[in-house]
DNA sequence: CCTTGCAAAATTGGATACCAATCTTAATTA
DNA sequence: TAATTAAGATTGGTATCCAATTTTGCAAGG
């Protein structure tokens, strides 16, 4: 078990990334150390930790918020995420083994699999995941690194837009995608990763945040006893949930 | 003003930088504390956020202490600078105007000059720059930002391996790669860069590190009054300047 | 009714003192 | 000499307190 200032990062993290706390929603640290029963300071170290992440914004004597991305600093982040996995396709068509482009295939078989069963909420996740596994065939940690924390932005920006897209069309690109390199077709890779994240963005662009604002303290409220690892991070209208802690949470 | 503690951050960070703490040293929570004059929250504080960045790793009930990459962690960190630069040429090579390119000769003309003049420190610092301000030119903040985490990382880098290398080749590499560029040879110019980060690797590689391990005390004294702002990044072994605070410096 | 000004309350940033758990060091013993 | 143990230091964390800043609530005035 690590630090108390981590596992509070790690909390807040997941449910900044599960929209259950909203761009530009205070975390105030009084109201963040008692729901966390842990003194002040925990809780700004995990703040600090959460705000050189990029998911929070730390405002001197104003306090800390869930961080509220410009529309600028979206595309930014995206076209970031472009360039990133521009050269690791790059890299994996000089170098990646028939293993590795089975395991890619097979992912996309599992999330063609999800689509199918009109598993909604799995095909999202399934969808991300790609990106990552895509990344984490480069073997350099680093470039992971950097890329998961990208991945944490944009699923922060996620909670700002609508997210109703084509999943069968991404799916479609990401074979694709796996295709060419395999073959070779590098360049042609290469565009078809830089129009698929246009496409991405495209969905969300269409219209304004879907996800409703809870309380801070409703919000976390799953999380608190027993760790809370078995929550969700992909429906986070979970209502039932939330009406049966909202009492409990009330003070 | 900012906080105390990200003004610490950035003074660590500079010490670091600048190869006066080297790579294992210890960074005592009550040492530091003492030597800045403010009280162990903030250091820790400040130790968080440099350990996010890499440069230094906080080992759990042990304390923090200056990174010591691997020499695995330094090749993933040049593998993705170029990566990232690689991606950026093509960027550049589709959008820079007339004034980049100017912006960017003038720049290798300024370290040309220094090398003739036979200023190595003014020399290297611009060749660090030089990468810098190639990345600038994408306006993409996200990148630069990251960018400049991985030239910090790099730099530590540098404290644990020699640094001579053929300056007037890495500045002929520079200037190519701009020439490659505007005229739209994308592909040459990104294999120039990655040749351009081995050469740099290859230098560092030859030998063990030349810096020598400071008492922290010591190694923080020219930081501390006055904000220490005009201390030369690159020249640490100013002996002059240490014995002049050794005896201050003692308690 | 809306805006402005100001005092009160709340919040952040930080200091200090203290404690438990863990790690390091040193001494002691086999 | 090697292993064990005891003492000392260091980290991680709590509680309490304080100054500075920000936010809020309210009253006065247009």
């Amino acid at each position: 078990m690590k630090n108390r200032s981590q596992q509070i990062a790690e909390t807040l993290t997941r449910a900044i990334l599960s929209h259950r706390l909203v761009p530009g929603a205070k975390l105030g640290e009084r109201e963040l150390a008692e729901i966390f029963k842990v003194s002040r300071i925990v809780v700004r170290q995990a703040l600090i930790r959460i705000a050189d992440d990029g998911l929070v914004s730390i405002e001197p004597n104003r306090g800390a918020f869930v961080a509220r991305p410009s529309l600028q600093e979206a595309l930014e982040i995206y076209d970031t995420l472009t360039l990133l996995e521009q050269g690791v396709a790059q890299q994996l068509a000089d170098r990646l083994g028939a293993s590795g482009w089975a395991e890619l295939r097979q992912h996309v078989e599992r999330q063609r699999q999800a689509v199918d069963d009109e598993n909604h909420g799995l095909a999202d996740m399934l969808g991300q995941e790609f990106h990552t596994l895509f990344i984490r065939l480069s073997r350099n940690r680093v470039v992971q690194e950097i890329h998961a924390q990208l991945v944490r932005r944009a699923t922060l920006i996620r909670s700002l837009f609508s997210s109703q897209f084509d999943y069968c069309h991404l799916l479609d690109e990401h074979s694709k995608v796996i295709d060419l390199l395999e073959k070779g077709r590098v360049r042609q890779a290469q565009k078809l990763i830089d129009t698929h994240h246009h496409n991405v963005v495209r969905g969300y662009i269409m219209e304004g945040s879907i996800y409703e604002e809870y309380p801070t303290h409703v919000a976390l409220a799953p999380y608190l006893d027993g760790r809370g690892d078995n929550i969700s991070e992909f429906s986070a209208t979970d209502q039932g949930t939330l009406a049966g802690v909202q009492s409990l949470a009330k003070h």
